[in-house]
DNA sequence: CTGTTAGCGCATTCAT
DNA sequence: ATGAATGCGCTAACAG
């Protein structure tokens, strides 16, 4: 908060009004080249720089939209948020990011902040913890377009950007039975976040499709880290009938699986074939055995800011734009075509 | 901007004046506790929310960092901004952050942005483009504080939070000696970046204290690409001597090399150690004979929004801080204890 | 304790 | 084409 130098100094120093240079400064027509020239000149000299902050509270605008993501370090997230980031800065608008940590108390505050700083539309991915949504209800009330990503809430009237998981869920199954695989395990994560049970879903469906018996004891929950993996490997060997193909709801299990398969002398994928959702940057170097679902991030943040900047623009209007939920196709991402069970 | 209640409207269905209203909205102890309470719940009653645009225009702040990083989505830089929001979030600040995607044109025009938003400071790590300064000088001279982390330029008077790379360099290289290591292979980066430098004479100060001749071939530079490391551990094994460590500037190289030397029939890290800067998070998973230096971003996004938080509160002194350049160790992470060469 | 007055920096209406 | 006057919403100095 050093520079010092108004329209006022530089109108004092030319002996001109202040709105003269203000309205040269905007490029009116309505100020005469010459003049124009002087004032740009001594706004140089004096390292004039204007004050969008009396600017935006003048115009009533602040050119900036919000993001929440529960944490900015996961690289989906921090995929979006380039998305978000490069469409926001191509239409003039600042973006001010803000990570939940996971936390409901954390997020609605930061929607007090986001809202006290006058964003003119926020973005958000609610936490895991987010089972009230007040808040958000706020947002709405208070009219500032808003909509969701990847985590959503059913609020009427609110837009959503999500991946289709149980297309992908169905897709990663159906591409092991495919390839000829008969009994197909599950990884799937905690069952109240809804990408876990549509994947789950879409894991059921495609068995369905193509009439293979849905037995429960192939499917095992839990948080999907790596040892969770490892573990539910050994459960899947455990079984009295040979398990030929895995769909594991995040490739981090997916790869704590893999480890576990090799290192009991199972070999991927010929005794058993493996498909998990990446999460992270991991699955694409970390062996061309594991198929992974690839979930487009970057993609998701361009038109979430898409649609997000034309109900800003469109927000004065009197009837809303209609709530559209943009899904997402997820991508099967093979490494190694030779792919092949049994 | 939705959200039409401003003071004066609360003030007028009260009936007292507005700078009433606004000393209780900010619990100054000179009004009493009951018009206190019939302004907060007025307040609540009619949705009020502070405009801090207003707000901070009148009292000269904006409590807002400004942050540029070349990318958001590459991991390192995620973990920093993590440590960066944590940190200004508990001292109340807000954080703007902004990717310059590698191009310095980008990267002048956000500095201009921030600036022109009252950013009372800001944190970055410049582009590769970057070799001209003036927009930095431009920021010093308009005496916005400000400090490099990670990549940083020669600028007097202005602080940067690094990692040691030689040191680091120096760690990974002499791990491998004392493992028995004795031909030891690097990889190394583009020269122009202080980073890969700093890390090849840390490798070679290394192989001095301990008496192993350098030996030019055992150099390879790439972009440290993947596909790099593979070309490289193809390069190693050709040479007319046994390699039996490798020494690599980042990971994903070194992935790449273990990959080719697994296939070769190498094995890894008994017949050849490999240590790597670890970028990604991907090297914590990938397979436990791979050695890894551990790149503290979260502390260093803490440790510079700290300095920076300082340098901004004693923006006003007279004399300003001395710049200190404050380096972190980046840490060894070893996953298989039993690693032994030869 | 509360009201009055003034102004942060800028953009805009209304004059001229 | 330019100047004068007004106010965005808020806070702070100064009364009383």
């Amino acid at each position: 908060m050093e520079n010092k130098t108004t329209i006022h100094d530089i109108a004092k120093a030319l002996k001109i009004d202040a709105s003269t240079v203000s309205r040269a400064l905007n490029n009116s027509p309505r100020v005469s080249q010459k003049t124009k020239e002087r004032i740009m000149a001594k706004a140089n000299e004096l390292g004039y720089q204007r004050n969008l902050l009396a600017s935006n509270l003048r115009k009533n605008v602040t050119n900036t939209i919000g993001v929440i993501v529960p944490r900015i370090s996961r690289h989906f997230f921090s995929s979006v948020i380039s998305g978000i980031e490069e469409t926001a800065y191509d239409a003039g608008y600042n973006v001010i990011i803000c990570q939940s940590l996971e936390q409901l108390k954390r997020e609605r505050k930061l929607v007090e902040t986001l809202l006290a700083n006058r964003v003119e539309g926020v973005l958000l991915s609610v936490s895991m913890e987010t089972d009230e949504f007040d808040h958000l209800l706020h947002m709405k009330n208070n009219g500032t377009p808003f909509l969701f990503f990847d985590r959503h809430c059913e609020i009427e009237g609110i837009s959503s950007v999500l991946i289709d998981d149980f297309q992908g869920g169905f897709d990663a199954t159906e591409h092991l039975i495919l390839n000829g695989c008969k009994n197909i395990g599950h990884f799937s994560g905690p069952q109240e976040l809804a990408i876990y049970r549509n994947r789950t879903a879409g894991y059921r469906k495609a068995l369905e499709k193509h009439k293979i018996p849905y037995r429960p004891e192939l499917v095992v929950r839990s948080s999907l880290m790596e040892n969770d993996g490892a573990e539910g490997a050994k459960t899947l060997l455990s079984l009295p009938y040979k398990v030929d193909g895995l769909f594991s709801a995040n490739d981090i299990a997916a790869i704590g699986a893999m480890k576990y398969f090799k290192n009991e002398g199972v070999k991927v994928p010929d005794d058993i074939a493996i498909v998990g959702f990446s999460n992270e940057p991991v699955s694409g170097i970390i062996d061309p055995s594991l198929t992974t679902m690839d979930q487009p991030g970057f993609q998701i943040g361009q038109i979430a800011t898409k649609l997000l900047l034309e109900e800003i623009s469109n927000a004065p209007n009197a009837n809303p734009i209609l709530a559209k939920t943009k899904i997402l196709k997820s991508s099967l991402i093979e490494r190694d075509s030779s792919r092949k069970c049994n």
